[in-house]
DNA sequence: AATCTTTGCGAAAACGTTTTCGCAAAAAAA
DNA sequence: TTTTTTTGCGAAAACGTTTTCGCAAAGATT
């Protein structure tokens, strides 16, 4: 386990001064071609790299992005990392990353952790514990420190900052509009997330559709389940009377399951019901029939995100907060009827 | 924007010498019960939390892990990351995470740009350029510039050092095996990953299980395929004739695949033809039929790296390197017939 | 009253880097 | 030759922290 080199180091071997050796490496007029090119040779042959922690603690900036989003497992976070990712790499910034599991308790301890001088600013979407106890002081708190915050997909009137959102409502609403028109009046909504703000959300968008067009909104179909529980059960008081023709499931599971047993019920889909669901991820793609969805652009999410909060970081006056609404999109496959 | 407050901020307030707050945080028994509380209360009330970075450069410590893996959206990948995290946390640890996207370019630059102090040690599986160049040298320069590293799934022997695989070959045995027993002849072999490690040995797992059962191979049933290859295209000869009765795939996604094109071609599953894959994300589970699959347990795989990273870290003395093997394990679905 | 011990605190070094400023020697100009 | 300018380099401070050592004052022991 070889020491690694540092500045000292050359200085002793040349016998000149540290700042020799960091301007010389730096390529400064100061110092002689003679002596820059011997000491810039033997740093290359040596594998001399400036040691970012020094950088940092001298610079007060890390070039490191925190990214805090509930569960990596979900495709949408996980296409929004993607981007994120990407973005970040350009621009020469590092990620430190961590899941909340959907817990408050872990969000708020990942980020006092991280307020430690390690980052310069935060991606966040917000856990569903967060978004239930409303308690946002760990983030205006951040803000306050100089950590810069940028919201996505789940996110919070109560602090500002900028923000990057899906049009959930409209998303929602437009899914709704499409089983409207391909002649569906019973559409049953199914909601794996209707504690956060993007299910609210998409519920608004479902009930402004059915008002617009005339239907009216008939509590019983609406759904809100929880991920263990069982379809069969919970979908038979509505596949026994016939009751519903559609279904728009507002998650990225939902959907799936719901099919598999409107499937197993020997309902042809979508002759005899159609099925939107949300989240774009390989699922919907690869599943029989394939599943109509609602993209949400999770990747260029993402990068929307990683922009914001890196061009804040490099600008120096302050920008004001901005909002950016990502538009959604409906990707039309096997599930529903073509208009 | 505040300015974050450090000790110096502190010293001033009191008019003591900064050691003397350094120590009252840290309860040393030099500092009068007086001082100490006047001083922590302070602190407490500011929020004072000691510059992370001013104590990584100190310790030589930064108590952060990189991990770098090819793609996050592979179901694999991503569990093993989810099993990373929870460890890595639960010990204090932070982590910086990097995709490669599979290219040795982005892997190479990535390590170097890591290398530079900010991180104690690395978790890699290597990107498929990296198998197919077979240079290594980014990895053995960490490790010679006091880095230890992880590798797990995609490994070489070229490295020395800490390793956690799958047991491939026998969870590629072990799953043609059972194909061979429920009665399959002529097993189809697809895969997407033929030019890495993994893709290789689970190739040899397939030809062992076939010669210890008396079955010759047939070179023709190998397809090594591409992403975006059409598998109408390349499965229509073999479903013209007949001419398997099981398919085995190598990866995530290509047993979905031929799944939908068998059963578009009107075969029964598993009746006229069984179907096992690789890599148990949610894909499998929610397909019609439902995917029988290999196991590789990635959460698990993710945690036994971390661990053995983090272990290394926190121990003084020279621990020898070891490769621990996780074994696969056949998730019965409904693409296969009980035996 | 003289000595020893304890208590409470500060000075300074260390981690690795960049940068400002000063200063001597060499080169150029007078 | 004397003065001015340029060239090449080093000292020191700064970033925020911990820790070792030293030292004075107070207290305890003779």
């Amino acid at each position: 386990m070889k020491q690694r080199i540092t500045l000292k180091h050359i200085a002793k071997i040349f016998d000149v001064s540290i700042a020799t050796v960091s301007k010389s490496l730096n390529d400064s007029h100061e110092i002689s071609t003679e002596t820059k090119e011997k000491i810039r040779a033997y740093a290359k042959e040596h594998h001399y790299k400036p040691n970012s922690i020094a950088l940092s603690l001298l610079n007060k900036k890390t070039k490191t992005i925190g990214i805090i989003i509930p569960n990596i497992l979900n495709s949408f976070f996980a296409k929004a990392f993607v981007g994120m990712e990407k973005v970040a790499s350009e621009n020469g910034f590092s990620i430190i990353s961590c899941m909340t599991n959907e817990s408050y308790e872990k969000e708020v301890n990942i980020m006092e952790l991280l307020k430690n001088g390690t980052l310069d600013g935060f991606i966040i979407s917000l856990s569903e514990g967060t978004q239930l106890k409303q308690d946002f002081s760990h983030l205006s708190n951040a803000i306050n420190e100089g950590l810069p915050i940028v919201m996505f997909d789940r996110v919070t009137n109560s602090v500002e900052c900028d923000k990057v959102i899906v049009d959930d409502m409209q998303g929602a609403y437009h899914a709704t509009e499409h089983l409207i028109k391909s002649g569906c009046k019973n559409i049953a909504l199914i909601s794996e997330i209707h504690k956060v703000s993007v299910g609210k959300l998409r519920l608004k968008g479902y009930k402004k559709a059915l008002n617009d067009n005339g239907i009216e909104l008939d509590d019983s179909l609406i759904l809100n389940v929880h991920k263990k529980d069982d379809f069969n059960k919970l979908l038979n008081p509505y596949i026994k009377d016939n009751k519903i023709d559609a279904v728009l499931s507002l998650d990225e599971n939902s959907a799936i399951k719901a099919q598999r047993v409107l499937l197993e019920n020997n309902y042809k889909i979508p002759e005899d019901i159609s099925i939107i669901g949300f989240t774009n991820g390989k699922l919907p793609r690869f599943v029989t029939p394939s599943l109509t969805t609602m993209s949400q652009h999770g990747r260029n999410v993402g990068e929307v995100a990683a922009k914001m909060l890196i061009n804040r970081l490099n600008s120096e006056d302050d920008i004001d907060y901005t909002t950016k609404v990502i538009k959604t999109s409906l990707i039309e496959r096997e599930t529903t009827k073509r208009l």
